[in-house]
DNA sequence: TTGACAGGCAACCAAATGGTTGCATATTGT
DNA sequence: ACAATATGCAACCATTTGGTTGCCTGTCAA
């Protein structure tokens, strides 16, 4: 799960994620070509990263690789991590909220 | 959001938020003793982050500075970046599906 | 078959990151 | 006042990270 947080934590590859669940089953040229100023061999890595993290999966079609949102490792950050500060979200609140009036007194 | 991001991709620093969940306004000398091997100083680094990325909440009290954590930012990255994912879930799945087994024709 | 196109691999580089040690400052209790 | 406690700050170090350039391999099409 570490690897999904870390690979989730660079802008571009999350902006990488979004262009391919926008337009799904992109090659690597195709995604370059969205994201300009980069080297394909920087999206490249950026791609073998997200594919490490079980984000992406890919197919190779003859001399071009194809690539895949799996969103399956996102859901799962969504509920076993995410959800439990959901759970707590109001109490904590309160807490802090009752912490920073009585640290006027 | 993008502080919020990295200050979730280390794991040391997750762990500092889940002890904050289960034992809120704690002081900097009573999360190191939660995280041993690992120096104050470094601990310190940790909570600046997250302070930084406006994930926890520091009310001084005399000598002391007591730890809060802060849902929010957490609560809209569920939202705001997760729920789209989310939302494409079974769709993005199925289509995964499709390439893979077009792939093997 | 032979370009041209899509991608992979490796070396290299600068900057960010996670950690340390050492010292300074502020608060508290006796 | 003063020693102990709680934290802050700065310099330093090793490793990781994000990026580059240069070259190699595989595939398609004329």
């Amino acid at each position: 799960m570490d690897l999904v947080f870390k690979a989730l934590a660079d802008a571009s590859r999350r902006d990488l994620l979004d262009r391919l669940r926008a337009d799904n089953g992109q090659t690597l040229n195709q995604l370059c070509a969205g994201v300009p100023g980069m080297t394909r061999q920087a999206v490249s890595k950026h791609l073998a990263l997200l594919e490490e993290a079980n984000l992406i999966a890919t197919v190779k079609r003859g001399r071009e690789k194809l690539h895949y949102l799996n969103p399956v490792p996102i859901h799962e950050i969504a509920e076993r991590w995410i959800g439990k500060f959901e759970r707590s979200r109001l109490d904590a609140l309160s807490e802090l909220k009752k912490a920073l009036e009585s640290g006027d007194e």
